[in-house]
RNA sequence: GCCGGUGUGUUGGAAUGGUAGACGAGGCGGACUCAAAAUCCGUUGCCAGCGAUGGCGUGUGGGUUCGAGUCCCACCACCGGCACCA
């Protein structure tokens, strides 16, 4: 009998489909388990290999969870929003709900392919106006609560999508998304005050079980830094307030940079000597993209304020003040005290400025280098009433100084910046706001909501930065719910990350009308037991995402103020390089694919890519070897948090096992019970199969029931041998497992799929045979092996040592000064010359 | 520059301080076959040797230990993130 994986495959999806064993029940009294993956972006391209090696390893987990008891939440949706799809719809001139329509039909066809475990009834779509309703009502609660706000500051364009991008969507100085360059432009754009929670998005991640990396990722985005904040005055009167990490230099701040952008430089400019040549400075400045202002500009450059200067306020000296784009306007206060002996930039334009370079910390030569103190053990000088002290006592003195004059206090600053929540354009949640003359800006009744967005003839973005809505007039002019007066609606939409900020908790209750998520739900459900989702969604969706949940925490929406107890992240699958040099032989080859393709052409793995033509297709995959083979080859394929690299060849390995696990059917033997022979061995397996599955590790799971088959072969198996066998190749191969259960009469017995029924227990103590065979060691290096009793005592061992030929006669001659045994590991003799 | 990670056969990768290379892929040999594919059995780190066997082996150099891929110190290479954040 052949394994004919697509009719297998077929008809257990269909049995599925019809008995939705799936099902997540809200309330059951077993335990529950809340697994989730990110849900994808429909793509017209479809499914890629990526999406099924976090799929299927969250798919194995729950359907473990199921086996062992649970009730257990696994399911998907779309996050359908988004620029792709109105491009495509722009191109093709198609209405995006089309697209996005066709699109979310293919993927669900592909995921149900690949036997996926979910529950199909809870399906959210972040573009169904009943779901993305929430999403607006979320938005008025954080208008309402002072957490959302209008403001018109320089923020990322990309200069091809036309739109505004937030600061985590700008990757090295370029669009995350089509890799143009992003210029600064001054814009009235909604904002999202994030910053109101960094202090607890950074504090609440030491007691969440996420991998390493992702937290030292936010930690270092949110960036947190303490020190102090110093206000300086100027000799027109005007304070200027500086932040620094380090209040014990003060004494060494021998001139102030304020950012080119910065409001006292417009409100002194009139007055200033060259204010042509600091307009000239601020032009070239605002021209500049972030590219060019930090990758390209290392050199310092400034100019000097001409008719203004700072007084330090420790000192009572008068210094110099500066613009200079290397202070940003963004950051702190936007102007600095500058230290050159002690600061690396300070004393760059110190040194290109001529400027005086003051020694506060000693320990360097500040004549050659900035003395950057790197442990605060080194001792003030040149510092007034800080001499004699370490850094480390006279950060809190001069604090205190400070403080008690009424010259500054202790102050926290991030990194983090406010979150820029609008995008000029079509494809997105429109903003549920409106503008009146009258009244400022009102927001829309949570009645009205949804508010639909329009159809409109054009999807274009403007050139003028414009939303493609706003020519849309009968929409966007409309009554102002407060007043009645004429007013006009917002036209700007919400960012992709708006509507995956929060659908995690849509699942818990998908069709409710009444509220996002009803509380019995959301007490039941919350919070998601185990997030496994890419690495790339770090600093964006995860981040926005426990804001937006902390916000709702504090609102009384959701009882937890984290939404996921633990967080895993899976590597990239990347494909064969076509233009790999180890591919050709000669060395004229190799130069002329790396004079074609440069550094590529080094490698010999990379991103799948259309251009180079090293796609991976699932539907071809499943085609030629099944869902299963599919499922099991990702699996296996490697470290599941490491990326790794798809092998057309090594996929035969795993259709190949699963042919050996499906021939054991006609050579398993028809007697009662587990067979003598592999009991240890079995009991070995379930243990080692049950700890991987939780710590992640398919791919040596998936090896154990590799081993567990070739010792079925070599040492043949019974019936019963198999079942257990079944029971844990199920979470891998789900479809080939429920065939070889009702084959092997399991089914019929116990009147349940093998997905209903319990997970494989093991016994400790049936775990190891009666016989060992141990490690013989002399000095240290091995030199043969002995077979011995379980558990056999030191005595007992060195006889069995001695009475063995090629071993005993390294012992002529001399005298074991010292033996170590390991129990039924291994054995050490320590042998020196008889004298 | 800062933070994090990784270096193991031809190849993907395994190894709570205890027999390095499990389990795959590929190679080689054999069985079956008219033949091929599929399947099954055996073999496969490197060097020397007919062989038993011996020597060498986890990026480099030291150290701790009876014993180090694993722990410590100092390097090298590569990958990822952040980066004029005061």
């Amino acid at each position: 009998m052949k394994y004919e994986f697509d009719a297998i495959e077929k008809k257990w999806q269909r049995r599925w489909e019809e008995t939705k064993p799936y099902a997540a029940v809200t309330g059951d009294p077993r335990p529950k388990f809340y697994g989730l993956i990110e849900f994808p972006y429909p793509s017209a391209a479809g499914l890629h290999v990526g999406h099924p090696r976090p799929f299927t390893a969250m798919d194995v987990i729950t359907r473990k969870k199921r086996m062992e008891g649970y009730n257990v939440l696994f399911p998907i949706g779309f996050d359908a929003f988004g620029l792709p799809t109105e491009n495509f719809a722009i191109k093709n001139h198609v209405h995006p709900a089309a697209v996005t329509r066709d699109n979310i039909a293919n993927f669900t066809r592909q995921l149900k392919m690949l036997g996926y475990g979910f529950d199909w009834d809870r399906v959210v779509d972040t573009t169904d106006p009943q779901y993305y309703k929430w999403t607006q009502w979320i938005f008025l609660q954080l208008w309402k609560h002072g957490l959302a706000y209008k403001a018109t500051m320089p923020v990322n364009w990309c200069t091809s999508c036309k739109c505004v991008l937030a600061n985590e969507e700008v990757v090295e100085g370029v669009c995350e998304r089509c890799g143009s360059p992003v210029i600064r432009k001054e814009k009235s754009q909604w904002m999202l005050r994030i910053t109101e929670y960094a202090q607890r998005l950074v504090d609440d991640l030491d007691e969440l079980d996420f991998i390493e990396r992702v937290k030292t990722q936010q930690r270092n985005w949110i960036g947190r830094s303490t020190g102090a904040q110093v206000r300086f005055t100027a000799t027109t009167g005007d304070e200027i307030t500086v932040f620094t990490t380090r209040p014990d230099t003060l004494f060494g701040a021998t001139y102030m940079v304020l950012s080119p952008e910065h409001e006292l430089v417009r409100k002194w400019l009139p007055t200033l000597e060259n204010a042509d040549e600091i307009r000239a400075y601020q032009r070239a400045a605002a021209a500049k993209s972030d590219l060019e202002r930090t990758e390209l500009n290392k050199d310092k450059t400034g100019v000097e304020l001409k008719g203004v200067r700072g007084v330090n306020p420790v000192t009572g000296t008068e210094i110099p003040i500066f613009i200079s784009d290397y202070v940003l306007a963004t950051y702190g206060t936007g102007a600095i005290m500058a230290v050159p002996g002690h600061d690396e930039r300070d004393w760059d334009f110190a040194k290109a400025f001529g400027l005086p370079i003051v020694e506060v910390v000693s320990g360097g030569d500040v004549t050659k280098e900035a003395f950057v103190a790197k442990d605060d053990s080194a001792v003030m000088v040149n510092s007034g009433f800080l001499n004699g002290l370490t850094v480390k006592e006279a950060i809190p003195a001069m604090i205190a100084w400070l403080t008690e004059r009424g010259l500054g206090e202790a102050k926290v600053n991030f990194k983090l910046r406010d979150w820029v929540f609008s995008r000029q354009r079509y494809w997105g949640e429109p903003i549920p706001m409106v503008n009146c003359p009258a009244c400022g800006w009102v927001p829309l009744p949570e009645t009205e909501l949804p508010l639909l967005l329009p159809n409109v003839a054009s999807y274009e973005p403007t050139d003028d930065g414009e939303s493609p809505i706003s020519k849309m007039t009968d929409w966007v002019n409309c009554a102002c719910p407060k007043c009645g007066g004429p007013a006009r609606r917002e036209t700007d939409t919400m960012p992709q990350w708006a509507g995956s900020s929060w659908y995690f908790l849509r699942y818990m209750d998908p069709h409710n009308d009444a509220a996002l998520v009803s509380p019995e739900a959301e007490a039941y459900w919350g919070p998601v037991d185990w997030y496994n989702g890419g690495m790339e969604h770090t600093t964006l969706h995860l981040l926005y995402s426990r804001f937006w949940h902390k916000f709702l925490y504090d609102i009384g929406v959701v009882h937890t103020k984290e939404p996921y107890a633990r967080r895993t992240s899976h590597g990239m699958i990347l494909g064969q390089n076509p233009v790999y040099v180890g591919n050709v032989e000669t060395e004229a080859e190799k130069q002329a694919l790396i004079e074609k393709y440069g550094n590529q052409a080094l490698r010999p793995a990379v991103k799948m890519s259309k251009s180079l033509g090293n796609v991976v297709n699932p539907d071809d995959v499943v085609r030629a070897y099944g869902a299963d083979t599919m499922r099991l080859y990702i699996m296996f394929i490697g470290d599941f948090e490491k990326t790794a690299t798809w092998s057309d060849e090594a996929v035969k390995g795993s259709k190949r096992f699963l042919d050996r696990c499906w021939n054991l059917l006609e050579l398993a033997k028809d007697e009662p019970g587990l067979s003598p022979q592999n009991e240890a061995a079995i009991h070995r397996t379930i243990k080692k199969v049950t700890e991987d599955i939780d710590g992640l590790k398919m791919n040596t799971a998936i090896a154990a029931l590799m081993s567990l088959v070739n010792d079925f072969y070599a040492r043949g198996c019974t019936r019963a041998d198999l079942e257990i066998l079944t029971a844990l190749l199920s979470p891998f191969a789900p479809h080939l497992a429920e065939e070889m259960w009702e084959a092997l009469g399991a089914a019929a017995r116990s009147g349940k799929m093998v997905m209903q029924s319990p997970w494989p227990q093991y016994d400790e103590a049936k775990m190891t045979e009666q016989e060992k065979e141990i490690a013989v060691q002399i000095n240290g290096k091995l030199r043969g092996t002995v077979v011995i009793p379980l558990d056999a005592d030191q005595e007992t061992v060195v006889g069995l040592v001695h009475a063995n030929e090629k071993l005993a006669r390294w012992f002529a001659g001399m005298t074991a000064v010292k033996t170590i045994l390991v129990k039924n590991k291994l054995v050490n003799f320590i042998l020196k010359p008889e004298k």
